[in-house]
DNA sequence: CGGGCAATCTAGTCACTGTCAAGTTCCTGG
DNA sequence: CCAGGAACTTGACAGTGACTAGATTGCCCG
């Protein structure tokens, strides 16, 4: 099939974002290269630019991609708890696009898109935060949810950069940031 | 007096590592530039690579200082909860450095001084973890270094990428990450 | 059926980058 | 005083992002 290349690729947006994924997870977001992202796909070099425009255009294209995609997965979370690990499972299974997201010198930060896409999944993880009965709406809600944030991305973050294969062995990584919640969360709902 | 510029500048190695920390603080480490950093020192173009030799050579360079710095930090600290403040404290007196210590992709990962400044850093980690009486040695004391180690990057990291000035207001990071830490371990400490 | 139009892609250019090889200047040790 | 090496310069090459003008294609509307 495909003749002998037509003349229109398709779907060259979505297989260039497929490409730069790949590179971002095996090399880091600073090694993807328009030019090599037109090679992969088999087009001309300035081909993706009419997609994206900009090679920050395609970042935060990426960026809000992922934006969205976490939004749902958190808003399908029953608790807190599950939260977390469902913010974890989202950044093993999409680490392109968790480091991008977090790497705002590399976006265009007054996307509209983008800057959407990360409203909706601030708002669910706020949610996530409020339904914990106990710290309801005390001053020290979002301290609540700075911590848990704090504790699910930092764990995220120092799994993406290969800082835990040594303290965790081979162990199941979700399995291991429950036991992380239980440890710090245990006897704190009920505090004051 | 430097009657027109020696031809030798006396100090390139420390003038381009303070140059590239400058750049890399305001706009992200993919934005430092071997050229760049010649014209800031007013060498030529090819000067900087004579003292480390590639762009990943210099950025390896910053990494393993950083760690250097960061391992003294943590092994003046007092107990787990001071390193974990010593930690943030770190992340934010020295942006630059915190953000290419954990771009494994961007750094020399074989390289004999980085790898011995990380090494440093981790045991002075792990010894203010091991100082808390209770987690000694149980079975789970990794997973309380784990925890402890992640809930403090994940503070730094999202500190760092402006995602905490929205719930924290204008209060002082540290402060808060006191008070984070007494949320968390109030009642842990008895555990088992 | 077919003219025209907009989306898509090609091809060429420019300024910039990292890296290499070969020179030049300066300092130091013997 | 003078070899030799370290610090730096100069010049060149390939690869990059961004931009432009132009070619090709598919498709809508008459």
């Amino acid at each position: 099939m495909s003749p002998q290349r037509p003349y229109h690729h398709g779907d060259l947006r979505r297989a260039v974002l497929s490409a730069a994924l790949d590179v971002i997870a095996a090399e880091g977001p600073s090694a993807v290269s328009l030019r090599d992202l037109a090679r992969r796909a088999g087009v001309s070099h300035a081909a993706p630019a009419h997609h994206f425009k900009d090679r920050t255009g395609l970042l935060t294209a990426i960026a809000a991609e992922g934006y969205a995609m976490l939004a749902t997965a958190l808003d399908e979370a029953k608790d807190l708890r599950d939260a977390g690990v469902r913010y974890v499972r989202f950044a093993r299974e999409h680490p392109a696009h968790f480091q991008v997201m977090f790497a705002p010198e590399l976006l265009r930060e007054n996307d509209l898109e983008l800057t959407t896409a990360r409203a909706l999944a601030g708002k669910h993880l706020r949610d996530a935060v409020a339904a914990v009965p106990s710290s309801g709406r005390g001053p020290d809600a979002r301290l609540a949810g700075v911590a848990a944030w704090s504790l699910a991305h930092g764990f995220a973050t120092l799994l993406l950069s290969h800082n835990l294969e040594g303290p965790m062995g081979d162990r199941d990584p979700e399995e291991v940031f429950r036991t992380l919640t239980g440890m710090l969360f245990a006897r704190t709902s009920g505090s004051d």
